[in-house]
RNA sequence: GCCGGAGUAGCUCAGCUGGUAGAGCGACGCUCUUGUAAAGCGUGGGUCGGGGGUUCGAGUCCCCCCUCCGGCUCCA
């Protein structure tokens, strides 16, 4: 039979003939660095996958191309995963598998292990040891089809619960009749595929870290463990992505924190930022441009108490809804709870008056502390906490504004993230399981928000059943240094609250109507924000949010009143600068004004005292030469004006 | 909340199988008075996360709790 190579060649093979056997009819060379086949344009398959006459043929190696979501390394991760739980399940026999995917920078294996057993990193070196040893054999990947009972049958005499369960589900939700089987040296599992050929086609792996697992997600089931690993094509290539993590790690937001000075934690109030001076200038800088753009956009700023009687919870939904969450005490014998939103504050300023639809829209805006108890094990530096500055707003409409009240939140969000290069993505979440108001509301308030999402032609992808228990809303995310996903800001939709506590405001018909609310906020919080700020720069903020924007470094202590009359200058100019006054060399001042990531270092001896000037010298690129003082105040007020995306910024990103 | 790991000086960390704690950096003092990424010498500094227990004796072994780290679940 004839098949045909990408570029149209003709190979001749026998009939019956496979990917391997192709790939082996092309070259040895080929043959050697093959891992799959793709027949017509189609998904990878097994290299042991047979051909037919007239097929179009192309041999997947290292640097093919994905299809179907599968690509090269992805195929090998696979094969580690497979290899990993070989291993595992040698060295602790009895042990239970369940699921192993590839993921992106790796892989994981979820096992339970006999009573008794518990896993560490320290048993890594064993299991790697033997997962080698599995690799060196160079044992093939066998797929074989089998009918689900014998598939079923196996597994159970096996004692092998969790691929029973996973069998019968097949069995249930798509119907299937047979499940193939691979098989790896002694361990056989239960897998779509496709595999590499064999395990050595796995160059570098190396297991990363443990964790608990819930069997599906579901934390009612069984805490299985999970074992994470990666794996690669070189060596290089594993050394390249340790790199990279460590380099991640370096601009960890909590790292920086500590070593800027910008905040601390304390065990006497887990999950509750401390500010120091430094990362307060941040949260000021941040919190002048907020204030400052939503006066623009026509908000109002209030503020609102923290501490509130449980009726206006129980009225709200929050008691029923959201208790777990809550704090509460009692006052004077009274129930009362801290607030973890702002919305039923700000729902009492729009009852203080009787509106009209002459007042529509009212935009509230707030810095509101809220406090939730977020559950001890989900808490993370500035990313996930317990006492949140909420960059909140309110907007109380008319339903036929809606639609342009959710438009200018979005585009203030942009407004906003342009400003740090941020590029968000767009998340729609629609009714949770556990919700209020009806369904006729719900159809309004979704419809609502795809209708402002598509007018902006924006992209987005849908969360079903992610909503607020009030409404449906817009979410955008980013992702932190090493790679997590946080959500900042979020625009929702709600008609259950203003039901809830009877809004009204009197039409042009002088009848009473029911304003919607919009619940917004777009940084976030201010401390989130600041923590995917502080890894987003690496520390070395843009000018204007620099803590220290200058420091002045004297040359000799002869030179320390000149030094004094340049930080009164620039004080005075209104920038935030510091002396270093110790008796120390210049190369040890320069050098620590440089790992305090001061974007301005401002030398000053004999020649910059006698003439008015200061030695510029800017973070990272060392000397650029004198300047007057007024030229320099000059410079960094433009850079500050501009804020500084063009001088600095984008360094992180 | 769940699984696993960790908590020793301000920071980073050492401390073997139990015998009353140590380094580097920082801090402080003195000397040096310095021209673009670490001057020299010296001095302090620790209820070993907290509480119980075992032991003649606990940083070290056991139990409980707290906090942090990596995940999982959750994140209105």
């Amino acid at each position: 039979m004839n098949v045909f190579l990408p570029d149209g060649t003709p190979l001749e093979l026998p009939e019956g003939a496979t990917g391997a056997d192709a790939a082996r009819a092309v070259g040895e060379g080929l043959a050697r660095a093959a891992l799959a086949v793709r027949i017509n344009g189609g998904p990878y398959r097994d290299l042991a996958t047979r051909l037919r006459d007239g097929d179009r043929v192309e041999i997947v190696t290292r640097d093919s191309p994905p299809a179907d979501g599968i690509d090269p390394l992805w195929l090998i991760r696979h094969d580690a995963a497979h290899v990993m739980a070989t291993a595992v399940t040698e060295l602790w026999p009895g042990t239970k598998v369940s699921i192993g995917p590839p993921i992106d920078n790796g892989f994981y294996y979820d096992f339970e292990f006999p009573e008794g057993v518990t896993i560490s990193d320290a048993d890594f070196e064993r299991i790697e040891q033997r997962m080698r040893e599995h690799i060196k054999a160079d044992e093939p990947f066998e797929r074989t089809e089998v009918p689900v009972a014998e598939a079923l049958e196996r597994f159970r005499s096996q004692e092998q619960p969790y691929k029973v369960e996973l069998i019968e589900d097949l069995v249930r939700n798509e119907g299937v009749e047979t499940v193939s089987l691979y098989r790896n040296g002694p361990f056989v599992d239960l897998c779509r595929g496709p595999h590499a050929p064999s395990t050595k086609r796995i160059k570098a792996f190396k297991l990363m870290s443990t964790a608990g697992a819930y069997w599906r997600g579901d934390a009612s089931r069984q805490m299985l463990t999970r074992i994470y690993g990666t794996a690669f094509f070189s060596k290089e290539d594993l050394d390249e992505h340790l790199e990279r993590l460590e380099q991640a790690r370096a601009r960890d937001h909590r790292r920086l924190g500590k070593e800027l000075g910008l905040f601390m934690f304390s065990e006497l109030s887990p999950g509750s930022p401390f500010w120091q001076p430094a990362g307060m200038a941040i949260w000021n800088e941040l919190s002048d441009l907020w204030r400052s753009e939503n006066r623009r956009r026509g908000y109002r700023e209030v503020k609102t108490p923290i501490l509130y009687d449980v009726e206006l919870w129980k009225r709200s939904g929050h008691w029923d809804k959201y208790q777990d969450n809550m704090y509460f005490t009692e006052v004077e014998g009274r129930p009362m709870g801290l607030k973890p939103m702002n919305c039923p504050a700000h729902i009492q300023l729009y009852r203080d008056q009787r509106r009209s639809y002459r007042d529509l829209p009212i935009r509230y805006s707030e810095q509101g502390l809220v406090h939730r108890h977020e559950p001890g094990g989900t808490l993370h530096g500035l990313l996930r906490v317990r006492h949140i500055t909420q960059d909140d707003a309110h907007i109380f409409c008319a339903e036929e504004q809606i639609e342009d009240e959710v438009i200018g939140c979005l585009e203030f969000g942009f407004f906003l993230y342009d400003i740090f290069g941020f590029e968000p993505r767009l998340e729609l979440s629609t009714r949770p399981e556990s919700r209020i108001g009806s369904d006729e509301m719900w159809d309004r308030a979704e419809g609502a928000l795809e209708a402002a999402l598509r007018r902006q032609g924006l992209e987005y992808q849908v969360n079903e059943g992610d909503g607020a228990f009030y409404g449906p809303k817009i979410d955008l995310h980013m992702t932190d240094s090493i790679g997590r996903s946080w959500q900042l800001g979020t625009v929702q939709l709600d008609y259950s609250m203003p039901e809830r506590f009877g809004l009204e405001y009197t039409g042009a018909d002088n009848a009473e109507h029911r304003p919607v609310m919009i619940h917004r906020a777009l940084l976030g919080s201010f401390e989130r924000f600041i923590g995917i700020l502080i890894e987003h720069y690496a520390g070395e903020f843009p000018l204007w949010l620099a803590p220290v924007q200058a420091i002045v470094l004297p040359i000799a202590d002869r030179h320390l009143d000149y030094a004094r009359r340049v930080e009164a200058e620039l004080r005075g100019a209104g920038l935030r600068v510091e002396v270093d006054d110790r008796s120390e060399s210049v190369g040890r001042k320069i050098r620590d004004a440089e790992l305090r990531k001061a974007p301005y270092m401002l030398v000053v001896g004999d020649k910059e005292q006698e003439t008015g000037q200061v030695a510029l010298r800017r973070h990272r690129e060392g000397d650029a030469g004198a300047v007057a003082v007024e030229a320099f105040i000059e410079r960094a007020r433009e850079e500050i004006a501009a804020r500084g995306r063009a001088e600095s910024g984008t360094r992180g990103g």
